[in-house]
DNA sequence: CTCGGCAGAATTTTT
DNA sequence: TTCTGCCGAG
């Protein structure tokens, strides 16, 4: 490697080389510093090219050098890029360091986002051909549950036995499989409302296109039907992209692998990146396979391991490769690195229940803040958003700074929602989900007699809401009252329409509020969050000034579900282990490593094994995020839904590599994790001593005193394989709902369709035959 | 039409 | 335990 001074290095030259120069074979300065593996990576630009990045190998360094090596050798403009990621973070992220890389910011890649980002962008621009307007909306889950509730009682069909959100799901994972209507088949569509599935999934789609809005699936799934409809358009894409990169491989879906397949057909230029260690997406729909048969699509492809881990010490990395080899199937990678230090052990501590965990973890991270690590450094990655609660209200208590990641999005909340209800009706009429969002709120008088005269007129005029409501205004058919309320309300929005051309959107949005009533109606509120309510809209409005206009503003609203907050105070961050991938972290807590919740014990009903395994990516993933330390812990004890509820440690603690982990015992403590090892067949030497031997004796007795619910010999008894034990079409009985037939069975999950209570989902433990 | 009380259900994970 | 949707009274 050159070891030019830096001094000498001019950004703009070193993306740039020129002949010039003395050293004509010098390398570009973004090359610098890399491995051999990485180096390949970002220089095979011909041909597909897989690329298995493990945990912490410096994957976006690759990616976004890849990016800028083909950037500042001119193979291609920023607009013939297309580099498709998942998260909007992500995306963010590859923008910022590649403009690092060759210099200022680079403009003009605008096929640079998320899946969904650029599905809407395509779709935008043939809006027409999938029978929509290019200003339709993006409808999120609450308004899809809303118009699949409406469609649902439309066809009156019951929805305490048939509830909607149990459509969404299965229309849901029809889109993730690339499925239209006419491609259900007739056991899938049977799962509904007695094999009504497929024509409510055709009407939802309908009700769509009269609506002017496409969900989150559509953003995929109508790209790809234009393209296989319309030759030119594809020719146009395949085209147009010189190079085709796409992050996070093992996490697409069966409707993302077609739009890829569909783009890259003509060009081969296609770079995919991925672990299959850390897929972690296949409960929505995620196939793993698709990067497992990556050399089979794109024969000749060349593949490129990044094994060597820059991140972890050796002992992290010791504990995380352990855990992972005991799933089958991988791809198989072992990560190394060069460091000398083993570092600290993995420590792990059990705990009477969530709340001593969390004064633990509090008191732990206080600690190591004391001896100067910063808490912008420390994450507590969680399984299920609930444990959030537990270490929120400790970190409070104590004062401790922390910042959750991820729950509750910025513009999830209600209030946040309503105004940009208010916003959406301005820029698209024929939005009626977020016209009936606000047509009462403020309450201004419209009930449910209104609201359904409303639906009268719009359905028998075959009209949006709005206009039918201008009608109805205008007629004699409603009371004097409500006449009134809802003609000044469409006046309003005529008149809100009319500024929106002129005002710019933050003074727009602010004016919207006060004269609809919405502010006063929050400082009439006494209740104690009205004031934060108020805030947040404030943000909300000051939020909105960064974009262009209101449409930009309003699909940012829609995809990215979330204000960009870049916060560098020091806090300690917590956040479920899903939302921590791709992340990294000086320090690690994992609390809550128990039976039945870590793994969950619905992964492990619903898909067994392979649900085990992805379960355990997941601890990968975790472990994997930390540099130097990592902490895991278990509760004996903890309170699911007000019930207290006792589990064992998880089997993952199992199996960590003993001569990574420092296992400690803690007084008062009295769970049998000991024998749960000797259960495994694993060691138990390093619960030997005292304490441990202590608390195994001591639960031991209580446990004659008082039995405690055995979860592990739940599990064995559930993870049966051989457990098929009913069939489609037989009737059964339920302690709590009676009567019924089996529709489907999903290993021992069961489907049943009950006389009294509808279809529900039932475990089949739970079941009789009778 | 609105508000309050009550019963019943709910809990992975997210673009 | 907490939230949601439904029902009846004012």
């Amino acid at each position: 490697m050159t070891a030019r001074p830096h001094s000498y290095v001019d950004p703009l030259d070193a993306a740039f080389p020129t002949s010039s120069r003395a050293e004509p074979a010098a390398e570009p300065a973004y090359l610098r510093g890399l491995n051999a593996e990485q180096r390949e990576a970002v220089l095979a630009l011909d041909g597909p090219v897989l690329v298995l990045a493990g945990a912490g190998t410096g994957k976006t360094r690759v990616l976004t050098t890849r990016l800028a090596h083909i950037l500042a050798t001119k193979r291609a403009w920023p607009s013939q890029i297309l580099a498709v990621t998942f998260t909007n973070k992500a995306a963010r992220e590859m923008k910022e360091r590649i403009g690092a890389l060759i210099g200022g910011t680079v403009e003009g890649m605008q096929w640079l986002g998320t899946f969904h980002a650029i599905g809407a962008r395509m779709l935008r621009r043939h809006a027409e051909l999938a029978g929509l307007k290019p200003n339709f909306t993006i409808l999120d889950t609450d308004d899809q549950l809303r118009l699949l509730k409406q469609i649902l009682e439309a066809e009156n069909i019951d929805e305490k036995r048939f509830p909607a959100r149990t459509l969404a799901l299965l229309i849901d994972g029809w889109k993730n499989r690339g499925q239209l209507p006419p491609d259900v088949t007739d056991g899938d569509a049977q799962a509904f409302a007695f094999g009504k599935g497929r024509s409510l999934y055709a009407m939802y789609q309908a009700r769509l296109k009269a609506l002017n809005a496409a969900d989150f699936g559509d953003l995929l799934l109508e790209p790809i039907a234009i393209m296989r409809a319309h030759r030119e358009i594809l020719d146009d894409y395949q085209h147009r992209f010189r190079y085709m990169l796409v992050d996070e491989y093992q996490d697409t879906n069966v409707a993302q692998y077609l739009w890829l397949r569909l783009i890259s057909g003509a060009n081969k230029n296609l770079c995919v990146v991925g672990d299959d260690d850390q897929s972690i997406y296949a409960w929505r729909g995620a196939e793993v396979e698709n990067i497992l048969r990556f050399e089979r699509d794109y024969p000749g492809a060349k593949v490129i391991r990044l094994e060597r881990n820059y991140r972890s010490t050796p002992a992290i990395l010791g504990a995380a490769s352990g855990l992972i080899a005991a799933n089958a199937g991988r791809l198989g990678k072992t990560l190394w690195t060069e460091s000398e230090e083993p570092g600290e052990k993995v420590q792990v501590k059990g705990f009477w229940d969530a709340e001593e965990e969390a004064r633990n973890v509090a008191s732990e991270a206080e600690n190591l803040k004391r001896q100067g690590r910063a808490l912008s450094g420390m994450a507590v990655l969680v399984r299920a958003s609930f444990q959030i609660r537990a270490f929120e209200d400790r970190f409070l208590a104590i004062g401790l700074p922390f910042r959750v990641v991820g729950t509750t999005p910025f513009y999830n909340r209600a209030e946040n929602r309503d105004a940009i209800a208010y916003l959406r009706v301005i820029a698209q009429g024929d939005d009626d989900l977020a016209f009936e969002r606000i047509i009462n709120k403020p309450k201004r008088g419209l009930g449910d007699v209104a609201i359904q005269a409303l639906h009268n007129h719009a359905r028998t005029a075959n009209l949006p809401l709005l206009m039918a409501a201008e009608e109805l205004a205008a007629s004699e058919e409603l009371a004097p009252k409500a006449r009134t309320a809802l003609s000044d309300l469409v006046k309003s929005f005529a008149r809100w329409r009319q500024q929106s051309m002129q005002l710019p959107h933050a003074e727009l949005a602010e004016m919207v509020l006060d004269e609809s009533g919405y502010t006063d109606m929050l400082k009439a509120d006494k209740s104690p969050d009205a004031a934060g309510r108020l805030d947040n809209l404030k943000e909300l409005v000051r939020a909105m000034e960064q974009y262009e206009s209101l449409t930009a503003f309003l699909e940012h609203v829609s995809l990215v579900m979330d204000l960009e907050n870049n916060e560098t105070e020091d806090k300690i961050n917590l956040m479920t282990l899903h939302g921590a991938k791709g992340l990294e972290f000086d320090i690690v807590f994992l609390p809550g490593w128990e039976e039945g919740l870590f793994p969950s014990q619905r992964t492990l009903d619903e898909k067994g094994t392979t649900g085990l395994e992805e379960e355990r990516r997941l601890a990968y993933v975790g472990l994997t995020r930390a540099k130097s330390r990592v902490f895991i812990s278990f509760a004996a004890n903890r309170r699911v839904h007000g019930q207290w509820q006792s589990a064992l440690p998880s089997r993952f603690i199992g199996e960590l590599p003993e001569a990574h982990i420092d296992a400690v015992a803690d007084e008062g403590f009295y769970g049998n994790y000991g024998t749960f090892r000797d259960n495994q067949g694993g060691f138990s030497s390093p619960y030997s001593s005292p304490g441990w031997r202590r608390a195994q004796e001591a639960r031991a007795s209580a446990r004659e005193r008082a039995p405690i619910i055995d979860v592990a010999a739940k599990v064995v008894a559930t993870g049966d394989p051989t457990a098929a034990k009913f069939a489609t079409g037989e009737r059964v009985f339920h302690q709590k709902f009676g009567y019924g037939r089996i529709v489907t069975v999903e290993g021992n999950k069961l489907l049943v369709n009950f006389d009294k209570a509808g279809s529900k989902r039932v475990m089949d433990g739970f079941v009789e035959k009778v």
